[in-house]
DNA sequence: GTCTATAGTCGGATAGAC
DNA sequence: GTCTATCCGACTATAGAC
């Protein structure tokens, strides 16, 4: 899972570069379509590196959520640390989704999801790797919770975990969908986040956050 | 991918045996994880049957697909169609919910989506597979917003796409929390909804359904 | 319509040369 | 640290017996 010697700067790169392969591979080919040999040729690499670097498969799997799971969090958290509204946080989802999307980031996590099915060791991976990102969302929805009435009512978690599956989902459908690349719908989630906020404003109390 | 004779009642029985076997293989196993032996060894029949009934192995999972599509569409259709208020809707969904998650019809679904990634042919057996319940929840999506001020600013299909996305991220998360199985976000989505019905009542027209 | 047997391919993983 | 070569198991799909 990890090199028997300690990491040097070509062995890094070197491993970047296989996890770069990786989560190209998954975007490309689906979790059911990636193995060491699909993975390798996206990079232009030996299969046997990977097992050399990371282990096994589910290894370089495991490596890519936690990668990008906090390379996302380090890029949206200034922006999350500023939302006051929820148009805002849906402005900022909007951002991450275009980006994010592009990169093929989601993408690659919906795959390591489906595949965390039937493999413990993914699953636990997997689990671990996101901590960062679902605890920098759900800090930013408590927050804005705190400054609506309805706050009690509504469980940080359970919102988390929705924004989080919405995401997921979208991803999968748009896959799916033949005119899904160019359709998003965050014009209407603007719209009803705009009309939730109007609505919430007038009862709420008047905190300046 | 269709049986050479006219079916007969046994053919019918055997088919319907193999997509049973095939979405326990998907719930269990994953799309990673199915192939025509481990669905085999799920329904205990012979491997070869599946190629005999469905061509290969992608046409058994868009059976699968088209069976439970339209089996889901008939079991809620008519609850769908007395729905007159975002409060009830999440009631049915929270029904819709409960039963099909249990049955695993949804963790089905969201695997052959993961696999339809660098499918074709499954990306197309299964948006085809998909379209009675696209449908069915588009128009009742469609009926509650007429009832709303706000009709204009919210496109159907965005909303009918982010509900459907929501349950298949719902699925792919609880699988990987491992106290997912045990929680549920439907109080949460309930009280929302609640608040929302309420917050749209006074300022909405007092249309009757 | 269902079975056994098998062809041919591809995958994970390791040994050992460099 | 990276490569080639290889073992062996699992897979899709088909042929042909029953």
């Amino acid at each position: 899972m990890s090199p028997r010697t300690a990491p040097r700067p070509q062995a890094d790169e070197t491993r970047a570069r296989i996890v770069d392969a990786a989560l190209e591979a998954l975007r490309a080919n689906g979790i059911a379509g990636v193995s060491a040999r699909t993975i390798a040729r996206h990079g232009g690499f030996n299969q046997a590196l990977i097992f050399y670097h990371f282990g096994s498969v589910e290894g370089l799997l495991v490596a890519v959520a936690r990668r990008e799971s906090e390379r996302r969090s380090a890029l949206y958290a200034p922006a999350l640390r500023e939302v006051t509204s929820l148009l805002e946080l849906v402005g900022v989802a909007r951002r991450l989704h275009d980006e994010e999307f592009s990169r093929g980031s989601v993408a690659a996590l919906t795959q390591m999801l489906a595949g965390a099915v039937g493999s413990e060791e993914l699953a636990r991976g997997i689990w671990d790797a996101l901590e960062p990102w679902t605890t920098l969302v759900r800090e930013t929805i408590e927050r804005l919770l705190a400054d609506t009435p309805y706050g009690e009512a509504l469980s940080p978690d359970d919102l988390t975990a929705a924004v989080t599956a919405l995401f997921l989902g979208i991803e999968l459908l748009t896959g799916l969908d033949p005119n899904g690349r160019e359709r998003t719908p965050f014009s209407t989630m603007e719209a009803a986040a705009a009309g939730i906020d109007a609505l919430l404003r007038p009862q709420g109390a008047a905190t300046d956050g």
